[in-house]
DNA sequence: GATTATGTGGAAGGCGCGTTTCACTTGTCA
DNA sequence: TGACAAGTGAAACGCGCCTTCCACATAATC
C-alpha cells in the first residue's frame, strides 16, 4: 500500500513516530530536513517513513498543516468573539510568534507540493482580510486601503518580523506597533 | 588555473559572457539557474562558465555583487547629498524596486557562500542604518525605536513588499506609506 | 609558420537525496 | 498455534547537479 491509513497497530505507531518526528525536526534550524533525518529521529527506516505517507511532501504537508491547523482555529474564533480591531492585533502578536518559531525551515519545504497546507493559508488570508474589514468598520484601520491589500501587507510583514534572529517579545512589540500605528486612521 | 584573471583575450571575453548570462538568469523568474543554464545562456561549456571563476558560488557572488555595488553606492550618494528623511523615503522606494525585480531566483543562491555579496549587504544595513538615525535627528522618524531595530525592520518590510506579486508602483506606494507612518513621530 | 602555454567542452566522476525493491519480520485472525 | 496478509528497512536505483578529466583547439610569442 502507499497512502491510506495503516491496517496494522504497528504500523499505526510508526505513522505517527514519523510525523511527530518531522514535526520536531521543522522547529529546528540547521538540520538538513531529508527523509533519513526524519526516519534517523523516528527510529524508522526511510523506506517505511516515505511509504507510510506516500512520499516525503505528503509528510510534510501533514506535518506544516498539523501546525497550521490549530493558528487558522484561533484565528476563527478570535474573529467570532472578539472585536475585530482588537482581534487584529491579538491575532498578529500570536501569527508572528508562531511564525518566529517554524520560519527556520520553511525554505527547505518552500518548494513542495503540499495540498493540505496551501489550503489552510488560504483560509488564514481569507480570515485575516475579514479582520482589517471588520477593523476598517470599526474604525480602528483607515479606510483609504483596500482590505486585501492591508491583509497582504500584514501577512508579509508578520512574516518579515518573525524573520528577526532573536524574536524578543519587545521587539515583536516594537514592529507591531509601527505597522499597526502606520495602518491606523488618522486622527 | 582555476580563478585568476585569465591571460588570453578569448578567456577573458569568455568571462563576461559567463558573467552575462547568469546576471541575466538572476532576473529570470522560473529558469533552473544551473551551470549548464548559465552556460547555454552563454554559448559555452559548463565547464569553462564554472573553471573561469572556480566554481558556481563564485560566479553567482560576481553576478549579485554586481548587481548589488550600485545600489550600494546610490545609497552612499544619497546619504552625502540629501536630507536623511528625504533619503530614506527616496532610497526605500528605489530599493524595492530594484529588489522586486531580482528577488525570483534569491532562493536559488540563498544558500551559497558569496563573500563579495554579503560584505555589500553590511555595507547597505550600515548605511541604511545611518539614514535612519539622520532621519532621526532631523525629526523625520520617531526616536523611541533603536535605530538598528528600524533598519532591520524596515530592511525586512521592504523584501516583503518586494515580494508582492506584481508589484505596481502604487501598490509600493501604499505599502510605503503604511510603513513611514508607522515611524513618523507623533504630531 | 612553428612552438608552446593557455583555454575549451563533451564525457565521466561523485555526491546528495527521494524513491523502489525484495527478502525478511511481525501483527492478526481463525 | 499455524498461516497469511501486512509491514519493514538495508541496499540498490534514478535523477539532477556541480566538478574534474583529458584529448583537442587556439591565441600568444618568437
Amino acid at each position: 500500500m502507499s497512502s491510506g491509513t495503516p491496517r496494522r497497530a504497528d504500523a499505526l505507531r510508526n505513522r505517527r513516530l514519523a510525523l511527530d518526528a518531522a514535526t520536531a525536526l521543522l522547529a529546528e534550524p540547521g538540520t538538513p530536513l531529508t527523509v533519513e533525518t526524519i526516519a534517523r529521529r523516528a527510529g524508522l527506516g526511510a523506506a517505511t517513513v516515505v511509504r507510510t505517507f506516500g512520499g516525503k511532501d505528503a509528510l510534510l504537508d501533514a506535518a506544516v498543516s498539523g501546525l497550521l491547523a490549530p493558528v487558522v482555529q484561533r484565528a476563527r474564533d478570535l474573529l467570532a468573539e472578539t472585536a475585530p480591531g482588537e482581534a487584529l492585533g491579538l491575532f498578529l502578536r500570536e501569527l508572528i510568534a508562531f511564525q518566529a518559531a517554524h520560519h527556520s525551515a520553511s525554505d527547505q519545504w518552500g518548494g513542495l507540493d503540499m495540498p493540505a497546507t496551501s489550503a489552510l493559508r488560504g483560509d488564514l488570508a481569507r480570515l485575516m482580510e475579514e479582520m482589517v474589514e471588520g477593523a476598517q468598520r470599526d474604525g480602528a484601520v483607515r479606510t483609504d486601503i483596500d482590505p486585501a491589500v492591508a491583509t497582504s501587507l500584514i501577512g508579509r510583514t508578520a512574516l518579515a518580523i518573525a524573520r528577526t534572529q532573536p524574536p524578543s517579545p519587545q521587539l515583536i512589540d516594537a514592529y507591531l506597533a509601527v505597522l499597526l500605528r502606520g495602518l491606523r486612521p488618522p486622527t
